[in-house]
DNA sequence: CGTTTAATTGACATTATTCAACCCGGGTGG
DNA sequence: CCACCCGGGTTGAATAATGTCAATTAAACG
């Protein structure tokens, strides 16, 4: 994939300037912040948690590549993925304020992260004014993914669900430039899917095959193929204004 | 309902400051932000939007007495609602970074609400630095509970998700000493639960009437009674950690 | 009283789950 | 090269959970 700038940093600091165009002008600052503060690079295998059970989270991560889950394992058996995280995501954005939280980080796929010193919260403002900016908006677009989460989960059938699950999928790697034409590129396999929509897999097969037999979206292995984006938005009312994305083609 | 101070402000920020027990000693500082910033005192009736449609949500406001849902309506009719808010939560923290809000808020009971000056945000950290903890952990929290909501809506049935509401709940109004013994009073009819727990009406009245049979928990209009806490709890596995208070009891 | 709103109940339809089987491609070891 | 296995994926049938519709009751209110 090609990548504009050099240094990995400012390829996620540009991460996070694409999707918090509203922000703006706060984009030096940003970087300089994340230059300041980041302390190392660390590499995360896939399947592996982020951070163990009963460590507390202690530190703020920003995704560099690789996909983050936040999910629950219920005792039952059942797991619930409550959302994922993508280059240019932080993690732990919480641990700032809360010792430890309820749910877990796995790394879906082999993930490198950049550890970031946390300052304390008051010097955050005043000193990195930069990321403080781009750690309140993305806590608080974070939130508004989960709350049309909640949409999803209470009101939309199946197939809405996977409709609208594969246009949010859409936009936020358009947001990061990860979208080739009408190819997601993804790790999530119909299990993954599954637990994020809270079906079953085997539903979960049924409805691509549905979606693939009106030649909406066609599943494969590690990919899916949008055939009719518009078709997919109508199925599911999908309105990105929850995104709280700019006009992403503004540049 | 009795009340150990005067003035509705501070019964408010005393709210803020029971469920807030994590953060301590910024307490006076908040009392003080608040006491600098809030402008006015605003009355809202039962049903009315907070604020209006296209009106774009531009102010903070910290909730005096009265429930608040945060909702959508979705095309077909149908509702969902997100979160509800209650004395001594805020409304709208996120209109200091967003424009608009693609939910509703709208009014359940009569509400009374303090509406907040907004400090541009760096003023706000180096200025108000309670108001400025209290809104992070407050958006904190609240992204947990959606959170929460997340793994009921999807890995959850109907009997668990009721249970787990009712002792969420209790849990909030409790932190708030708005728990009289085992009562919940509740302006939330069975419809509400619906549209809380991602279920039809039908099918709430009849989880109630189980959790009727079974001794737990009684639905009656306005209130419900909590007969077995234990078993309530139990039976949707419930763990109050994600709600992220100290310890109620410790005052 | 009559009217309204919410709660309740039963019969039935729909949706989704569970269970069980089978397929398929990619390793791996013989 | 083949036999085998394994993780997904795919399919069908039986079952359970939940939704829809329609009608009734109960309480709340002027």
């Amino acid at each position: 994939m090609r990548v504009n700038t050099d240094l990995p940093l400012e390829r996620a600091g540009e991460f996070l300037r694409r999707k918090m165009s509203t922000i703006g002008p706060l984009h030096d600052s940003l970087i300089r912040d994340l230059r300041t503060l980041t302390r190392d690079r660390v590499e995360i295998p896939a399947g592996r948690m982020v951070v163990g059970e009963e460590e507390r989270c202690p530190q703020l991560y920003l995704i560099d590549s690789g996909w983050v889950f936040r999910s629950r394992g219920l005792a039952s058996g059942r797991r619930q993925i409550v959302n994922f995280a993508l280059p240019g995501d932080f993690l732990c954005s919480d641990s700032i304020l809360f010792k430890a939280s309820s749910f877990d980080l796995i790394a879906r796929t082999g993930v490198t992260l950049f550890r970031i010193e946390t300052p304390i919260l008051a010097d955050m403002f005043t000193h990195h004014p930069g990321l403080a900016a781009a750690l309140a908006w993305a806590a608080a677009q974070e939130e508004s993914v989960i709350a049309e989460r909640v949409v999803s989960l209470g009101r939309r059938d199946s197939l809405e669900k996977l409709a609208h699950i594969l246009c949010e999928i859409a936009a936020r790697l358009e947001a990061i430039g990860r979208m080739t034409g009408d190819i997601i590129e993804t790790p999530l396999n119909q299990e993954d899917f599954a637990d994020i929509l809270g079906i079953s897999v085997i539903h979960v097969n049924r409805t691509f095959r549905k979606l693939s037999e009106d030649k909406i979206a066609e599943y494969r292995k590690g990919q899916i193929e949008l055939l009719d984006r518009q078709r997919l938005a109508e199925l599911s009312a999908f309105d990105p204004d929850y995104l709280h994305f700019g006009h992403p083609s503004g540049g």
